[in-house]
DNA sequence: TCCGGTAACTTAACAGTGTTAAGTTATCAC
DNA sequence: GTGATAACTTAACACTGTTAAGTTACCGGA
C-alpha cells in the first residue's frame, strides 16, 4: 500500500506515542496500542523504530530539550544575582518535574535495563541542562558568593537533591500531611547555602 | 493433598521471591517464576496472598526493617557528637541503598500504580525511619548545632537529599567520570551545612 | 462404613505484553 | 512485462498477572 512517507509517519508514531505517555502513563504505553491509535498494525512501528527503547528515547530527548529550554529562559535573566539564579534554575527544575511527571519519570526514573545504553549523543544534549546549572554556580564561584568547588561536581550534587525532592513527590513516597511547597521551598534554600563561603553572617538569627 | 502447612508455604513464598528480587531484580520477578521455583503452580501463590502487589509490600516490609536496624544501630552510637550522628545516619542510609539496590528500589522507586495504597500500619513502620533521622535533628536544635525547624520536615529533606543520591546512582544518570564516593560525601556534608546556624565559624575559608 | 465439608492445590483460560519471521501488495525502473 | 523494493500485515513465540472452575485428599460425625 505504502501511502505514509517515511518520515511522515515516523512523526505520527511520535506525536501518539507523546500524547499515550502523557494521558495513560509510562506503564500503559504499548506498542499495540500506539499501532491500533494511528490505525497500523503493531509491526510497522519496527520499521521506524529499532524497538520500544529507542521510541522511548526520542521521547526521553524531546523531555530533555523541553527541560533545557525551560531552564534556559531561567538562566538568561540577568539583572539578578548569582544566588537568586541559582534557585531559579532549581525552581524551574522542580516545577517542570511537578508540572511533566510522565516526561520526567522516562528522563529520571525508570529504570536503567528499561532504556538500554542511552545513545552518546542524546546524552550529551542531557547534559547540557547540567551544564547550565554548572555555569551559574561557576558564576557564583568568581563572584565569591559559592565556595570554590568543580562546578560539574558542584552541579551533579545540587541536582541531585532537586531530583530526590521531585522524585519523591511523584512516586507519592513523603507523608501526606507533609507541606510539598515547603519541602521544596526549603530544599531549594539549603542546598543552596550549603555550597555558601562559612563566614557569610546574614541579619535574620 | 495438602501437604504444607500455611505457614510453612508463605514463607517459602516469600524466601524465594527475595531470592528471586535480589539475584533477577524486580523486573524479572513473576509470579510464575516463583510458582516454579518452589514446585507449585503460580495460583498457589494466590492462596496464601491477594496479589504480587501484596506479595511485594511484604518484601519491602522486610527491607524497611532491615534499613531500621542499620539505622538504629549507628544513631545508639552515643559519645558521638550530634552532627557526627546525623552523617552517619545519612551514610548508612546511601549505603544501604547501594548494598540492597533491589530492595531500595520496591522501597522507593517503584511507580506507586505498581503498590496500590500501601496499608496504613506497614506505612506506620517506615515512618520510623525518618523518625530516627528526626529525633537526631532534634537534639541538634537543643544542641544549638541545627537551626530551629520542625524536625519532621527537616528529615524529609534530608531524607530526600539522600535519596536523590542513591536513585540517581542506581539508576545510572550521573556522568560516568564522576567520582560517585565524593558526590556522596560531599552531599552529606553540604545538606547538614544547610541546618547549621547562619554564624557559625570554621577555621578553613 | 459412608457422607459431607473443607483445605490445598491444579488446569485452562482471558487479555494483555515486546518482538521476529514470513508473507502480501503496490509501485516503479528498465 | 519483469524484477526489485518499499510498506505493510498475519501468525506466532514466549512471556505476564489474575480468575473461575475443577480435582484430590483428608477429617469429623452419623
Amino acid at each position: 500500500m505504502g501511502q505514509e512517507s517515511k518520515n511522515g509517519l515516523q512523526r505520527r508514531i511520535l506525536d501518539t506515542a507523546r500524547r499515550l505517555l502523557i494521558s495513560d502513563g509510562y506503564a500503559r504505553l504499548s506498542m499495540r496500542k500506539i499501532a491500533r491509535e494511528i490505525g497500523y498494525s503493531a509491526t510497522t512501528i519496527y520499521l521506524h523504530f529499532k524497538n520500544k527503547d529507542q521510541l522511548v528515547h526520542a521521547l526521553i530527548e524531546e523531555g530533555v530539550s523541553r527541560l533545557h529550554r525551560r531552564l534556559l529562559s531561567r538562566s538568561n535573566q540577568n539583572g539578578e544575582g548569582v544566588r537568586k539564579r541559582l534557585r531559579n534554575l532549581c525552581s524551574e527544575y522542580v516545577v517542570f518535574g511537578l508540572d511533566n511527571p510522565e516526561y520526567y519519570e522516562i528522563m529520571y526514573m525508570l529504570h536503567p535495563e528499561n532504556l538500554a545504553r542511552y545513545p552518546a549523543d542524546k546524552y550529551r544534549r542531557a547534559r547540557k541542562n547540567l551544564e547550565l546549572l554548572a555555569s551559574v554556580y561557576q558564576e557564583g564561584v568568581d563572584g565569591n558568593v559559592f565556595q570554590r568547588l568543580d562546578p560539574m561536581l558542584a552541579a551533579s550534587i545540587i541536582w541531585s537533591h532537586m531530583h530526590g525532592v521531585v522524585s519523591l513527590i511523584l512516586s507519592e513516597r513523603f507523608d501526606a500531611r507533609l507541606d510539598k511547597d515547603r519541602v521544596i521551598g526549603e530544599s531549594i534554600e539549603r542546598v543552596i547555602r550549603g555550597f555558601e563561603p562559612e563566614h557569610r553572617i546574614r541579619s535574620t538569627v
